[in-house]
DNA sequence: TGTTGATATGTTATAATATAACACTTACGT
DNA sequence: ACGTAAGTGTTATATTATAACATATCAACA
């Protein structure tokens, strides 16, 4: 099940920088956080981030080249992830959805795909946003 | 319908190539490949991107940063397109399930979101290559 | 105990992707 | 012909990501 796996150093500066944030960071932003903690170099974000990113704590959001803390403990073994990224606000919202995960993987079936890793990010105006403008 | 659309010189220059290609290709590989066209500048590259993108002619790939021309004609009008893309020859199918559309906008549905644009990229080994290794 | 091997770290340099700002040109309706 | 919107060209720069190499840490175990 979710292995609560130790984390390095660099891992836990990365992952709770992640954790407080209300919204994805990019690399860039994560480093100028921990500067204070003696991290210099985007490589040693990155690496964490990697590393981070495979142990399932943290997802990179391909279509805005940053990355949020997963909202679901250690959910490494989940099925496919759909993230709802609100293009005003930035807020994120991660959801499972067995309907739209068993869809995917019928059209790669059909193919003839291997499916591997699965990306699915909508964008648009979530309700809070809505209300307020 | 499918509104033919006559295309600046740059734009034209930049679906050729893209037309021509069995793969997915990088703004800079689509410069380089125009140099010989008087293209010189990222930015003569990206706006014609932008202009097929916004005219449905293109699609961008966000998980690779790479761009591929519409594999149906003026699709501009079409659902969420879902792409299939190979991890070992980079060839890229794109697909329109009216399941995983609707199934998307149930999703946004319930969350009160507005939904303005979808992702869906699909990543692991196509059929073809499966066979060869 | 101390060697070994795998993993993590630190650092410099550089590659790859994308946009800002500004000047000039072309297309086209009136 | 005029005015305006769209397209173009150019330089500079911002942003995102990786290569290459040196050192450090730590657990397994002979």
């Amino acid at each position: 099940m979710g292995t609560p796996q130790k984390l390095t150093k660099n891992q836990s500066l990365v992952l709770g920088i992640l954790d407080k944030s209300e919204q994805p960071l990019s690399a860039y932003t994560i480093l100028d956080s921990l500067r204070s903690e003696g991290l210099r170099a985007p490589l040693q974000v990155y690496r964490a981030l990697d590393a981070l990113v495979s142990l399932g704590n943290v997802h990179r959001l391909e279509s805005l080249n940053a990355f949020v803390a997963c909202s679901h403990a250690g959910c490494s073994s989940h099925s496919s992830a759909t993230f709802i990224i609100c293009k005003n606000c930035g807020i994120v919202a991660e959801i499972y959805d067995d309907t739209i995960t068993s869809q995917l993987h019928q059209v790669a079936e059909r193919a003839a795909f291997r499916l591997q890793k699965t990306t699915v990010e909508l964008h648009g105006i979530c309700a809070s946003c809505q209300n307020t403008a």
